[in-house]
DNA sequence: ATTACATGGCGTTTCCGTCA
DNA sequence: TGACGGAAACGCCATGTAAT
C-alpha cells in the first residue's frame, strides 16, 4: 500500500524510467502553494520560495533539501539561472513539471500549462520572477491598507481576442494580452478594482507600448459589448466594477520613458491608465507612486 | 580573501504505519 | 489506544564552487 494507490494521483513519469532514484513524497501544505504559485508564475527562485512559501524552515539547507526531494519526486524541475541582469551569480530556479501540472489540475480543476516551459527555459523567466515579487507586494501589504487582496490572474487567463469574425486575422488591435490582472477590494465588498498590468521589458519601444495601449483602448471602448464576454472567459472569481491600466517600468527613467512614450493618448484613453517602477511598486504599492497619464506630474495613490 | 549559493554527512527529532 | 520501530525530515556543520 503506497500513497499513489491511497490518494489515487498521477504517476510520477521518472518512476517508469529504470535507474533513477524513485521516490513519493506525501505533499504538504507549504507544497501545494508551491505548485500553485509555480502555476501562476512559471518560474520562481529559491530565495523567494523561501521568503514567501517555505517559511517554517528555520534553515536555508531545509529549504534546498525540500526542493530536492521534490524535485526527485517528479513534482518540480529546476534551472541554474542568474535571477536578475546584475547578479551574474546563478540562482536555482524552479518550474513544474507535467506530473506537477496535473497536480494542480487536481486541486483546482483547471489548469494552463506549456510544456516547453518545463524542457526549455525562455528568456522571459526574469520577467516572471519580477512580475512574481510585484504580486507578492500588492498581496502583503493590503491589508495595511485596509484592503483585500482577491485574485492573481494569469497572462495565460487573461489574454482575450475579441476579432469580429468579418474582420482580418492580421489585426492585431483586437486583443490584449496584459501579464496578469491584480483583484483589489474592500473586504467583504463586490466593488473590486481589476488592474491590468503591463511590465515593460528592459529595452521597451515607443512602438510597442503604443500598440500596447491602442490595444487597451480598443477593448475598452467596446467594454459595454466586451467586458461581460470577458468576465466569461477569465472566469473571475470576484466581481470586477472598475478597470485601470498599469506600466511599471524598471527604473525613475524608464517609467518618464513611458509616460513622454504615452503623451497624448490621455484624449482618448478609454481606461485610466498609472505608471510606476519596479521599486515603488515593491515597496510601496498602495502608496502615492503613481503618475496618472492624464496628469503626469503628481504621484497619487491607485 | 570574502561572500553567496548549493550539496553532503551526521546526530537528533518527528512522523506514521503496525501490532499488541 | 498506546507503545514500538523504521523512514523521513530537520538543524548544524563542513566542504565545494563561482563571482567580486
Amino acid at each position: 500500500m503506497n500513497n499513489r494507490d491511497m490518494n489515487n494521483a498521477p504517476l510520477p513519469p521518472q518512476v517508469k524510467k529504470k535507474g533513477r532514484k524513485m521516490r513519493y513524497v506525501t505533499l504538504r501544505e507549504e507544497d501545494r502553494q508551491l505548485l500553485l504559485h509555480l502555476h501562476s508564475f512559471i518560474y520562481l527562485h529559491r530565495g523567494f520560495i523561501e521568503k514567501y512559501i517555505f517559511q517554517t524552515y528555520e534553515n536555508v539547507d531545509s529549504v534546498y533539501r525540500r526542493l530536492r526531494t521534490l524535485e526527485e519526486a517528479g513534482y518540480i524541475k529546476s534551472f541554474m539561472l542568474p535571477i536578475s541582469d546584475f547578479d551574474h551569480r546563478p540562482s536555482k530556479v524552479y518550474t513544474l513539471t507535467m506530473f506537477g501540472a496535473e497536480i494542480v489540475e487536481q486541486m483546482r480543476g483547471v489548469v494552463h500549462w506549456n510544456r516547453r516551459w518545463t524542457t526549455q527555459v525562455p528568456p522571459w523567466y526574469q520577467h516572471q520572477l519580477m512580475i512574481a515579487e510585484i504580486v507578492k507586494s500588492y498581496e502583503l501589504k493590503a491589508e495595511t491598507a485596509g484592503l483585500e487582496f482577491k485574485e492573481w490572474v494569469t497572462e495565460a487567463r487573461a489574454f482575450y481576442e475579441f476579432r469580429d469574425i468579418n474582420e482580418s486575422k492580421k489585426n492585431h488591435n483586437s486583443r490584449i494580452r496584459p501579464d496578469g490582472i491584480l483583484v483589489i477590494g474592500k473586504p467583504n465588498s463586490d466593488q473590486n478594482l481589476g488592474i491590468m498590468i503591463e511590465m515593460e521589458r528592459s529595452y521597451a519601444t515607443r512602438e510597442k507600448t503604443l500598440r500596447k495601449m491602442e490595444q487597451f483602448n480598443e477593448f475598452f471602448s467596446r467594454k459595454e459589448e466586451l467586458l461581460p464576454k470577458y468576465d466569461k472567459k477569465v472566469g473571475f472569481e470576484h466581481p470586477v466594477k472598475a478597470w485601470k491600466v498599469l506600466f511599471i517600468g524598471s527604473n525613475d527613467a524608464k517609467a518618464k520613458k513611458i509616460l513622454r512614450d504615452l503623451k497624448g493618448e490621455e484624449n482618448h484613453a478609454e481606461v485610466s491608465v498609472m505608471v510606476t517602477t519596479r521599486q515603488e511598486a515593491n515597496m510601496d504599492p498602495y502608496g502615492d507612486i503613481y503618475r496618472y497619464l492624464s496628469d503626469p506630474e503628481t504621484k497619487r495613490k491607485m
